[in-house]
This record gives C-alpha cells, sequence and structure tokens, in this order.
RNA sequence: UGGGGCGUCGUCAAGUGGUAAAGACACAGGACUUUGACUCCUGCAUCGGAGGUUCGAAUCCUCCCGCCCCAGCCA
C-alpha cells in the first residue's frame, strides 16, 4: 500500500535514459497495436499492461491502434471485443484512438515517394517466383527483372494497381534494398499487393493494401510514437521498420524495442490453437471460462486488478520463458481474499439430522462477510434440525489426520454449534450412505463451548429447508501438460484435460446468495472463489463458476498417502 | 552452413567489477486459526561450460555448448 517500488526493467531503464538524455523533448508516447482478426488472451495482457503503464509512470500516453491492413482477416466485431477488453483491464485510450486504415492515403502517397526517389518499385513476379528470387537462409538472392523498371513506369504502374486494372496477386510494390542481405527481410520486401477485398472500415475504396512491415514504422511515426514496443520475433524486421523511415520523410522516428512474449504453463495461447478449441467443440466459445481469453478469463471470475498484478510480476525481459499459471492463481486468491465476501454453499451434499434439535425450530445466526475485515459487516444465516453438510467432509473410516466429522467424533458447524456424528444411515441395498444422525451442543451457540472443548475442524452447512439450489461449474485447467505444444509429432488436442469441466447441479447455498447479480464474486468458504455466471445465471437458476480454489493442504496431505 | 536474439534457484526475475547473488511463485518445515483459507516465521542457486584479464567477475575478453526466431503478396 505504501511507496511500493515498482520493478524495474530494460525497457523502462531505456526509456529513463532517453528522458535523462530529453530525446523526443522528453515525452513517452506508447502504442497497443493490435489486428482486429481475433479475440485478445492473456499474452496480449502484457503488452496493453506494459504499452499502458510505461506511458503513465513517464507522464505520457497510449494509443490504441488496429492494425487492419489485412481486409481478409479483419472484421469490426474483433474491434468492439479489443476495446472492451482493454477497457476492462482499466486503461483508457482517450482520444487517441486509430487505426492504420486512417493512413491509407498517406501510406499510398510515401509509395509515390519510395519509387521517385527510386526505392521501390513495382514488380510482376508471381509469388511462387518471388519466393524463388529471395534466396535462402544461407544463400543470397537474385534480383527481380523488374528491379530496374524506370521511375515513370513504376509511377503509372503503381497508380494502376490502385484503380483496380490488375487482378489479385499480379504485381506488388517492393521496397529496393539488398536481395544478399543476411537479414531476409531485407531482400526487397513487399510493401504492397492487390487485394480487391472489402475493408470493415475503408468498404471498397482500395483494392491495393499496404505490408505490416511498411505501415507500422509509419503509422508510429504519423502519431509520434516515442517507443514502439513489440515481441522477440519482430527484431529482424527493425531494420526495415528503420529503413522505411528513414527513407521517408516523416517527422519522427520511434524506437522500436523488443521484449518476450508471455508463454504460460498448461495453457495455450496461439490465435490458430485457441480457433481450434472453439471450432472443434473442445470449448463453449472464445468466452468459455476455460479460455486464456481476456472475455474468458473474465467470466471465469479473474479481476482485472488480479492480470495486471500478474503482468507487473512476470516481468519484461527478453529471454523466452514460460511463467508457471500457479502465480497467475495466486493473484486471483490475493485479490479475491480481500475482496470476496464469504458465504456457505454446499457443492455435493450429504444430509444431517440433529436428532435432539426441535422440529421446526429454525434459528438465525450471525455470520462474518469476511473474517479478515470487520466493514464487510456481518448476515444471518438459518440453522435447523436437518441440515445438508458437503460428503467429502464426512469419511466413515478416516485415515490420520482426517479432522472432519466420522462416526462418533464432534466437530464445529461454522457460526452454528458443535455437532456429533452419532449414527450413519445407508441405503440398505447400494450400501451408499445416505444420511447422517447427529446431536448439537446447545450449550455451543456461535461455535465454542463454555467448558472451554476444543474440536478439530470446522465445517460449513447449509439449512436444507432454508438452501437454493443452484449449478455449480468446477472448471479447471485445460490442459494436463505443462507445455501442450512441446510434442511436434503429437497433436496438442491429445493434451487436453478430459476434467477441465466438472458441471455439479445438486448444489446448495445459503439464502443470502439468492440475489447474487450476474458477475458478482464470493468465496465459498473452505471451496474457493466463485461468480455468478454473468450469461447463463438468473434468479430463477443460479449458476456459478469456480474460478479458483482455496489453497489446499490437506489435498496435498491426503495426495502424499495415495503415492 | 546465413542473419538476428537468449542462457542467474523447479518457474519468472533483479544484478551493469567489490560486503553473505534481491524479490515473487512453487516446494518443504513450523506458529496461529470458528475457512486444513488468510497471516506469520524458517529453509531453499555461486550465476550454460572451459580458459583468460583483475587484488577482486554473474558482471570484461576468448573459445565452446545449448535454446529461440527468420525463406507470407500474415501481423
Amino acid at each position: 500500500m505504501t511507496n511500493q517500488t515498482k520493478a524495474s526493467d530494460f525497457i523502462r531503464d531505456i526509456i529513463a535514459q532517453d528522458r535523462k538524455a530529453n530525446k523526443n523533448e522528453g515525452r513517452v508516447i506508447t502504442r497497443f497495436p493490435p489486428e482486429p482478426n481475433g479475440y485478445l488472451h492473456i499474452g496480449h495482457a502484457k503488452s496493453i499492461c506494459l504499452n499502458f503503464e510505461v506511458a503513465k509512470e513517464n507522464n505520457g500516453r497510449c494509443h490504441l491502434r488496429f492494425d487492419d491492413t489485412n481486409p481478409t482477416k479483419e472484421e469490426e466485431e474483433y474491434v468492439q471485443s479489443i476495446k472492451e477488453d482493454v477497457r476492462w483491464l482499466g486503461y483508457d485510450w482517450g482520444e487517441h484512438l486509430f487505426f492504420a486504415s486512417d493512413y491509407f492515403d498517406k501510406l499510398y502517397e510515401y509509395g509515390v515517394h519510395l519509387i521517385k526517389t527510386g526505392k521501390a518499385y513495382v514488380c510482376d513476379l508471381t509469388a511462387d517466383e518471388i519466393r524463388e528470387y529471395r534466396g535462402t537462409l544461407t544463400e543470397p538472392g537474385k534480383e527481380s527483372p523488374y528491379r530496374k523498371r524506370s521511375m515513370a513506369e513504376n509511377l503509372d504502374l503503381y497508380e494502376r494497381m490502385r484503380t483496380g486494372e490488375f487482378p489479385d496477386g499480379t504485381r506488388v510494390l517492393r521496397a529496393k534494398i539488398d536481395m544478399a542481405s543476411g537479414n531476409l527481410n531485407m531482400r526487397d520486401p513487399v510493401i504492397y499487393r492487390i487485394l480487391h477485398a472489402s475493408h470493415h472500415r475503408t468498404g471498397d475504396s482500395w483494392c491495393i493494401y499496404p505490408m505490416y512491415d511498411y505501415t507500422h514504422p509509419i503509422s508510429d511515426a504519423v502519431e509520434n510514437i516515442s517507443h514502439s514496443l513489440c515481441t522477440l520475433e519482430f527484431e529482424d524486421h527493425r531494420p526495415l521498420y528503420d529503413w522505411t523511415l528513414d527513407n521517408l520523410p516523416v517527422a519522427c522516428h520511434p524506437q522500436q524495442i523488443e521484449f518476450a512474449r508471455l508463454n504460460l504453463s498448461f495453457t495455450v495461447v496461439s490465435k490458430r490453437k485457441l480457433l481450434r478449441l472453439v471450432n472443434e467443440g473442445f470449448v463453449d466459445g472464445w468466452d468459455d471460462p476455460r479460455m486464456p481469453t481476456l472475455s474468458g478469463i473474465r467470466r471465469r471470475g479473474y479481476t482485472p486488478e488480479a492480470i495486471r498484478n500478474f503482468c507487473e510480476r512476470i516481468g519484461v525481459a527478453k529471454r523466452d520463458s514460460t511463467v508457471d499459471v500457479a502465480l497467475l492463481e495466486h493473484t486471483v486468491r490475493e485479490d479475491l481474499n480481500n475482496r470476496a465476501p464469504r458465504s456457505m454453499a454446499v457443492l455435493r451434499p450429504l444430509k444431517v439430522v440433529i436428532e435432539n434439535y426441535p422440529e421446526g425450530r429454525v434459528e438465525e445466526l450471525d455470520a462474518q462477510n469476511h473474517p479478515g475485515n470487520p466493514d464487510m459487516g456481518t448476515r444471518k444465516v438459518p440453522f435447523s434440525r436437518e441440515l445438508y453438510v458437503e460428503r467429502d467432509d464426512f469419511m466413515e473410516e478416516p485415515p490420520k489426520k482426517f479432522y472432519r466429522l466420522t462416526p462418533g467424533r464432534e466437530v464445529r458447524f461454522r457460526y452454528a454449534y458443535f455437532i456429533k456424528c452419532e449414527r450413519v444411515v445407508k441405503d440398505d441395498k447400494t450400501g451408499e450412505i445416505i444420511e447422517l444422525r447427529c446431536t448439537y451442543d446447545s450449550e455451543s451457540r456461535g461455535g465454542s463451548a463454555p467448558d472451554g472443548r476444543k474440536v478439530k475442524a470446522t465445517i460449513h452447512w447449509v439449512s436444507a429447508a432454508h438452501a437454493i439450489p443452484a449449478e455449480i461449474r468446477l472448471y479447471d485447467r485445460l490442459f494436463v501438460t505443462e507445455n501442450p505444444e512441446a510434442d511436434k509429432e503429437k497433436d496438442f488436442i491429445e493434451n487436453i484435460n478430459s476434467k477441465s469441466l466438472e458441471i455439479l447441479t445438486e448444489c446448495r447455498l445459503e439464502p443470502s446468495l439468492a440475489n447474487a447479480a450476474p458477475g458478482s464474486l464470493y468465496q465459498f468458504e473452505r471451496q474457493g472463489y466463485f461468480c455468478a455466471d454473468s450469461k447463463d445465471s438468473a434468479a430463477e437458476k443460479l449458476v456459478f463458476n469456480r474460478t479458483v480454489t482455496l489453497r489446499d493442504s490437506w489435498a496435498k496431505i491426503k495426495g502424499r498417502g495415495k503415492s
């Protein structure tokens, strides 16, 4: 809470030095440049947080710019979801919303400029030929036969490309750089291609579209970006980024700096793979709570604060790395522990009858909404003769260290009484335990006995007559392997966790949960953090998603016994 | 075999020649506990390897090894 020192990183260090040297008059402007061709995921969150936070720390600003130069892949729907997700994460681009397509006229004119200065030419080679001429990683390329075209001819052809005279793929505009460069990106890269496709913003006004490598530096320069942060795979593109700006009459030359993208254990984030999960029905959609998309994570119950905190803790560096999902889970628990009100929910009910408790009697007991924060107040919870407890909280033949209910043992029912299990009722035929007959100590109301005796366990419960039914969806990691993509021979689909979703329909909740608003967050004591599903939960039929379990040291002890 | 990067605890990640190599997560112990939660204590790396420079190196030099990215008219 106090003056927390923000961890620095190499990018912040560079920016600090730049400001010290008064580069760009000390101004810091960054940008988050998504392509509107899919949903944002946790990997994008790293970039969003980096760009917006760095700007904020330096009294600068961060632009939201859609890199929409490929109309065949981009859609308005994605623009909307991206804006929503960035806002949800807690960032505001203010007036600075841009689209690369805003710059199409300028981009085209700059193409003319390059031709006039002998830095670009129209090439008639086919895509296959261009690939052949490009050479290989170890051999230099060959110059295109069209490389020496006259300026006049280039200008004419470029203009005619734009007016729609030529079919797709017949010609491109290329930068004239160096076919022998060790960097393939510098071997006369294509900067404009013909695409008779309708664009989500410019409609049919264009049939030629600029390439990323050409568009990005110019867009950055036009917006006066000071530091253009991108991921490692663009490191090879930096010479082209710089070449473009060095050969055009732009007023500013932003600095591209590359950092490592986020990889998360037990998770997959490539758009192509996420698309397969959706299309092949392994999940229910882009916002399925198991998806690493921001919309999925949000629906799961993660908070923006938790995500931001996570992004801050993972740091920013150049080394390829894979962050343990446990850290993400930790940051949600940390945040939810502070803010989520507590309540009691029985997921797998086991009937309990308190034999010495008067029939028909109901007591309203006081329960704290948050043991660590009295400001969150208290609530009443009804207690009666017939209750439900968690099946897992009873064992007829308990192993060592099992402290919960067991025949003859007394435990505390949270905020209620000391309860002792007297008898187990089983189904005659199946032998299944169907009910527990118990007694209570009327002196222990509230949960402590006047004689000072102790119990080892406190368990949660609900009153059978008052409990409200609900569906609870237990989500777990989507993959069972730490790196689902590790084995190149194997389809990552084979690593899917078949138990990533368990739907419980017989759950019973304490009555105070009756009007849980969609999206609201709770801790169901001893179980985990849950949120009312934003799509499916309604007053008539409550549906909760498990965001994350509580840390469970009992599970560890139990696990040891097994292996 | 070309070009560009990267190698510090199980996982992230500080460290930029000078006291016992931060911190977090994970893990392991323990305390506390009306959530086996939370909280709190404790423990947990000699820095990819080999040489060299230096009074002194994770930090400088040399060589070696390993990993990642690049041959879209995708971004």
